[in-house]
DNA sequence: CTTGTGCATCGAAATGCTTCGATGTAAAAT
DNA sequence: ATTTTACATCGAAGCATTTCGATGCACAAG
């Protein structure tokens, strides 16, 4: 049971369209986006992306940092690739 | 958004330790198993079983046939390939 | 025919998630 | 200094999900 706890952990952080945006915007652009950008890719407003991203955040997923007036955010691909390979791994379980 | 929201409720329908567990316990078995056996598999009550079993169903993961007095179910290897594949695809755009 | 068993469904309570207006903060612009 | 801008956080409202007792149903057993 501990064990589906961790796997429906890392499958919760990315069932959400919006989190699952966020991702892409971000796992797409080379370098940083601000959080403006962001807003402008998915359909909520500011204080609900800043949310997301703050869940993106503490699951370890994305960084930010803020440069004067703006926060700038990138993924962690290492993070996001050790999510993958244990996703894929317990899905491989079914098979 | 449309392409994150079938991904996401691709994600959802495993996203949970309960529907987790019962998935693992069918695709282990060879053959069927009888609500009776899941539900000693999981840490929840028959009638919350039978609930997690009803969505998996809608989500074509398994089936179930009555025998008598009990109803069997079997996992839908095919859909959770299926399932499976999706999932992988998804995440491997963003490597 | 009455009783018991396995399972589904119902109804409602508990819990959790998502959302956004309001507000706070800090830096930039005027 | 005041105003504006970008973003975070707070607080509460709106919804969805999870859970289970109660009930219903169909079959089997006695």
């Amino acid at each position: 049971m501990r064990e589906a706890e961790r796997a429906t952990a890392d499958l919760e952080i990315l069932a959400h369209p919006v989190r699952m945006q966020l991702l892409d915007v971000l796992a797409r652009k080379e370098g940083t986006v601000c959080v403006c950008d962001l807003e402008a890719a998915v359909p909520v407003k500011q204080p609900t992306v800043s949310h997301h991203l703050r869940l993106l955040r503490q699951a370890g997923l994305v960084h930010s940092e803020k440069q004067g007036l703006y926060a700038y955010y990138r993924v962690d691909r290492t993070a996001l690739e050790g999510l993958r390979a244990r996703i894929a791994e317990r899905l491989a379980a079914f098979g």
